[in-house]
DNA sequence: TTGTAAGCGTTATCAT
DNA sequence: ATGATAACGCTTACAA
């Protein structure tokens, strides 16, 4: 195996000396054209590459940036991760993932690793941080940008939605296409569960028409056999339940193939909404309405910001919304209808 | 914000040099035991953490691992990280993801880009790395494990399966249970879903019954509606068809859905078998027949190998095959018949 | 068992 | 525009 090449070996290789090459590097325009294209040149000749931990070392910063998120598994943060790597391409930045599964001290733990490393940016999951990780965030000196839920009192900047809010829209949604004894599933419990819960709680009571045997949740981790299982859950503590809002896409699909199974008709008996809006609710058969959310979006806006802050503009807007949209398909169309607007 | 501790602060308020506090640290056993409480009170009390880029300038290592892997989104990689996470919780070693979406030239900047920090050890997916991606692993001074795949001349050592054989069995079996004019369904066409295709192609041409036009294949990501799409695509070319081998469960998902929707009864007049046997197989209905493969066993296999190795332990089997598993469900069990064996 | 001294490869500071 | 020198915070000899 080749030496490693550091930066005096270029420098001796070219004649100048190291602060040089590393401004070469860093700060080209300091540097007579003469000088930098023989450095450049013999760079990329000898291969050298710089030693990122003498670097941070040195100048006490990094390119790396912190993501951390409650789960590798979850559709929802991958899409998420692929807005983020998507905007990151090409620039000189290094993502760091943790997974923090959904513990509140595991992200405790990892924001110590992260901060010590003295990130370029961070960016963590939801507004539930405790109060020593929020401490961390607040002294990190670097931008940090928490994602997925909006709120007040960001720690520094903040892109998601008010899954409240949402909540309220898909059984409002439901409400409105006719159904009356509306379910409500629920996997895992995380804070923007519980958020979408109280969104449907709160129509529900405003109706009239909330009863606590319509809802079903675990702290087991969202999936599709999840889903048929906890419709049977439902099944048998409401047998006269209409609909559902389930509040993950995988439970929707799991209810949908129950449903199938026991053969209840899908819109007409029964009425299901999902949440997220993954890319099969659309081709299910019948189709599947739920609620989009912009997650690629999410983790895009959230490099953004982040860039924009390193590169020091100030942010006119650091809480940003972005809402949500009912994705109305045909598992909704009311029940008994005989109309079919929906071709699937 | 309180200014950061170092070795030495810690040292000072103990009353010992920085590296007594330093051997505590990391050969505690090398400390008498009076020093080593007072340091590790010491540690807690003023809340100290390594400097990583320090450690790794000084010691020429780092606990990172680096992990590179074709997509974030891709449910099959979800389950190995999975597998990763769960086997290094609790150790002192940090995880460095790497997404090369399926591009050789974006592995070889992200190794290029790892290797510079001496990583405790690396994972790379598939065996089809570039040449200067085989260079840069094989220089790199840490232990390599290939995972996904099988195959001779490991770079080091290897945790996966022969998608070849998977393709081969996956075939047979639709076969045996009486389908002939068996399609393949394939996304994204990287490496395993090509060799999967020539052990499908295999058994297609012993048989006898080997014909182009039952193949559909792209480039395209796989997802649920792609399988619809594929299998439409596939019905206008071979309206003959009886079965299809979907080289990933989401398109068996899709083309499931587009059964439902054009009334193709499955498994009677047409049969299905995906890939991977994602949760969600099970409970489909009909229940979906998958090729089980070990991911999240694979992930764990895999940290265990590099740790070994770490740990200086010889490996017996650098190449590890993990297998495979033809799950049988009701969308394969033959055409026209009339029993139901399975009760979904 | 503990400490001293010399780096590790880069950047920041201050000269020239 | 370029260079000398001192950090950066830790670990690795080697010494005591």
């Amino acid at each position: 195996m080749d030496k490693k090449i550091r930066l005096v070996d270029v420098a001796e290789a070219v004649g100048v000396s190291a602060v040089t090459v590393s401004r070469v590097l860093r700060k080209p325009e300091l540097v007579s054209e003469a000088v930098r294209l023989r450095v450049t040149e013999a760079v990329a000749r000898l291969g050298y590459v710089p030693d990122p931990a003498a670097r941070a070392l040195a100048s006490a910063r990094t390119d790396v940036l912190g993501i951390l998120i409650p789960s590798v598994t979850n559709n929802v943060f991958s899409a998420v991760l692929r807005g983020i790597y998507d905007r990151v391409e090409g620039l000189p930045l290094n993502i760091q993932l943790g997974n923090t599964r959904y513990s509140v001290l595991e992200e405790e733990r990892l924001l110590g690793v992260f901060t010590r490393q003295r990130p370029a940016g961070l960016i963590v999951t939801g507004v539930d941080q405790s109060a020593r990780s929020k401490a961390l965030l607040r002294q990190a000196a670097c931008p940090v940008v928490q994602i997925m839920e909006i709120g007040d009192d960001p720690i520094d900047m903040m892109v998601g939605l008010s899954h409240r809010d949402a909540g309220r829209a898909a059984t409002r949604h439901l409400r409105d296409r006719g159904y009356r004894r509306i379910g409500f599933l629920g996997a895992r419990m995380d804070p923007r569960t519980q958020r979408r819960l109280e969104g449907y709680a709160e129509v529900m009571k405003d109706d009239g028409i909330f009863e606590e045997r319509l809802i079903v949740t675990t702290r087991r981790a969202s999936t599709v056999t999840l889903g048929c299982e906890l419709l049977s859950e439902l099944l048998s503590r409401a047998p006269d339940v209409d609909a559902v809002f389930c509040n993950n896409d995988d439970l929707a699909v799991g209810v949908l193939f129950e449903c199938q199974r026991r053969r209840i008709s899908v819109p007409e008996d029964f009425g299901i909404c999902g949440f997220n809006d993954l890319e099969m609710m659309a081709v299910a058969h019948p189709s599947l309405t739920s609620v989009r959310t912009n997650r690629t979006e999410m983790g895009r806006r959230a490099i953004e910001m982040l860039i924009a802050r390193v590169a020091g503009e100030p942010i006119d807007t650091p809480v940003v919304d972005l809402g949500f949209e009912i994705v109305a398909r045909r598992s909704s169309l009311g029940p008994s209808r005989r109309e079919a607007p929906f071709s699937t």
